[in-house]
DNA sequence: CTCCGTGCAAATACTTTGCAAAGCG
DNA sequence: CGCTTTGCAAAGTATTTGCACGGAG
């Protein structure tokens, strides 16, 4: 009960978006501790997905309707989005897939007359289980 | 000369999609469309630019720094990102992509317990050999 | 005391939209 | 004429930022 305001909030946008597979915006994350941390501002949030982002910690994965959503999953590159309720999924990636980037992520790929990659970023858009059934 | 207006300008910005490699976003398309369609505003780019999006005629290729970019070309699915210049290139996509990705596009795809794919998104960032050489 | 983190609100920046005018068939 | 397209400017919306305050060491 001792380490009280240093970067708590932080602490706890970082370890929310640890804990969920939702894949969240701003407003999600804001919404969801708000009620923790009555006092949170949306700015903070903003400014601390900003911070964590630069320092690696999260990634954003992709803007959905001009709404920029993250993740703090690192291991897997490659999302399902519904493009009829919005939800993302993680998605398995297949192994011939893997093949190809399994030196991406940290590693450097060079490709001939374009650059190099440093990262990718794979997404499929479709519609989920859920939507399909109605 | 005698068709006029109709869709003129919505022919002109498609023409203009098709023809570049640049990926472009709004507001380039209205500076370069500019000179010759004096009146033109951007309000209307930013109307045939969602009209032809949801026509399927172009795509949305990301959202780069808070801006749309967009793209006319169908037949590649990966794209390049320079983190440095901003700039867009398309990727040949390697066979074994192939493989995997050979029904995707237009046709449909089950992933077993998310749903199904209608088509995918392939982004690569890093540095492109322009910003690699200064 | 000094620094970092924050709330709050104003400011940005891209995109969307309402409306009246103009074009096309 | 009826429907579409557009310019213009106002509105909208997600995100960023300036400033002063508060807590920690």
């Amino acid at each position: 009960m001792k380490a009280h305001n240093y970067s708590r909030k932080r602490q706890a946008i970082c370890e929310l978006l640890m804990s969920t597979r939702e894949h969240p915006s701003a407003e999600w994350i804001y919404n969801k501790l708000k009620p923790e941390y009555p006092d949170l501002s949306l700015g903070t949030v903003y400014r601390n997905l900003k911070l964590l982002e630069s320092d690696g910690v999260i990634h954003s994965v992709t803007v959905l309707d001009g709404i920029e959503r993250y993740d703090a999953v690192t291991d897997s590159h490659a999302h399902f989005v519904c493009r009829y309720c919005g939800k993302i999924d993680d998605v398995h990636i297949p192994h011939n897939f893997n093949s190809l980037h399994e030196s991406l992520g940290v590693e450097v790929k060079k490709v001939p007359g374009i650059g190099e990659i440093e990262y990718s970023n794979i997404i499929y858009y479709g519609k989920c289980d859920e939507c399909i059934n109605k």
